[in-house]
DNA sequence: ACACCCGTTCCATTCGGCAAAACGATCTTC
DNA sequence: GAAGATCGTTTTGCCGAATGGAACGGGTGT
């Protein structure tokens, strides 16, 4: 299932590291690039400049730095999931509610990726934005979605990703995530406490379709100081509740 | 300048290529594909393992589908414009404002990028998303642009790009638009009077920096139905002007 | 004016991308 | 339930093309 692929193309992998090393350094020169992948000038002068033919690339003087063109083809990728589509508005509603950042969250290759995330009135500013993906088992949504899930995908995400600790909160064993992901499947709400940021709290509800089948989550996040006890455990999951009602009520309303 | 690479790396452009079909064609089988692109069935499928390896690509039983990962790349392409992070809220507070669709515009290899499209309560559902890229003459925000750019420099983009007409109205010689973006120069505000699509009627305005150098254009587009005469040429441009002078100083401010 | 750094071009080698065909699996049809 | 169609996967050999070394050019800064 999760097997890799016979006969890779190792010239569009190359071509493809490329442009993760963009990303992750923010940007580059042809030479820093080249040898930071420990490829030739040339080879990397060729893959550069294909790649600004191809319009994924944009080239400012001796920087190089990720097109546009890919936000066409992501923000079209996320347009796809319905979900998206229906559920919008009310993270939208939720981020002006609760005036902290309100996300929506779906799997996808073992990751939570994050669909939209909207910023209410005092949220805090800490780097997320649409795509970014992150471990599922140190996010509240991706808590949400663990716990929907199969235990034999479950194992296979594991094998794939590994349980990596972001903070010392974190959990990294599989005898606490089958622990805590029974706790989540009993309350119907997943809490993360500082386990990927700290002093950063956030609560997560798993959205399913009429027939069961897990689509993603939402989920609320902001700073422990905001987040006392009672809101966080309290006040902050029941409307996180309604507002999944709501999503759900949408979407079989308008798949019947 | 715009040339084209001299040593193309064929073998990522075919890859490339694939993308795109998946996008055009919004997903497809190993097969559809193939033949779609004149590509042996076995070569196909070497790329396709080799993108869902990567991530780019999702498989959902037969079918290819654009993966997130590209939103997380896109998505990180347009966090690197300052624009972006400076008139966002502008222009959501343009959205709600007009009711009308608020568009953020950049420039980039010769097209119009949407970079933001916030709707307002009574928007018409156009499909418009973030990424999206039009030919740069048919839209208000692109007139925009274009009047701030060089002579040489639109030479270069029409050499690339042509000037496509999109529907009776549009602009189709070169000087016709040398007429209209002197206008636009002088009035500081373009229109799109269905040039793109035939009823939506479309008000931009090009946003500059303190040195005077383009950044790209903010634009409100409506229906022929709501958008009346006095509301097109009047109300609407001392709007998108008003909230033009916010972002400016917005981006002064922050970048001295 | 000189030197350094970075991007670009040229060329030979060899690696691997490609197509044709055979195989296997899944679903439909009679 | 068997036969056939359709689609994805694997195998194999050949030729193209991706690669890396080295030389060239162009800009900038001291």
């Amino acid at each position: 299932m999760t097997e890799t692929a016979n006969h890779p193309v190792t010239t569009s992998q190359k071509t493809i590291r490329i442009l993760e090393t963009i990303f992750r350094k923010n940007g580059g020169t042809l030479t820093e690039l080249a040898s930071e992948l420990g490829m030739n000038k040339s080879t990397t002068h060729n893959h550069l400049s294909t790649l600004v033919d191809e319009e994924l690339v944009v080239r400012d003087g001796a920087e190089y730095r990720l097109g546009l063109r890919l936000l066409e083809l992501g923000g079209y990728a996320r347009n796809q999931h319905t979900l998206y589509q229906q559920a919008l508005p009310e993270i939208e509603r939720l981020a002006d509610q609760t005036g902290e950042i309100a996300n929506l969250v779906v799997e996808e290759h073992g990751h939570a990726v994050y669909l939209a995330c909207e910023a209410g009135a005092q949220a805090v500013n800490i780097e997320v934005y649409p795509g970014l993906r992150r471990p599922l088992q140190v996010t509240a949504a991706g808590k949400a979605i663990l716990a929907s899930l199969p235990a034999e995908r479950i194992d296979e995400i594991i094998d794939r990703h590994g349980l990596p600790a972001k903070t010392s909160n974190s959990i990294t064993t599989r005898d606490e995530l089958t622990e805590c992901l029974a706790e989540v499947r009993d309350r119907g709400i997943a809490f993360d406490d500082g386990e990927h940021i700290d002093g950063l709290r956030c609560v997560g509800a798993p959205i399913h379709d009429d027939d069961g089948d897990i689509l993603g989550a939402v989920s609320v996040s902001g700073p422990a100081s905001r987040m006392t006890d009672d809101r966080f455990y309290d006040e902050f999951p029941s409307i996180v509740n309604s507002t999944l009602n709501v999503i759900e009520l949408n979407i079989n309303q308008n798949a019947p």
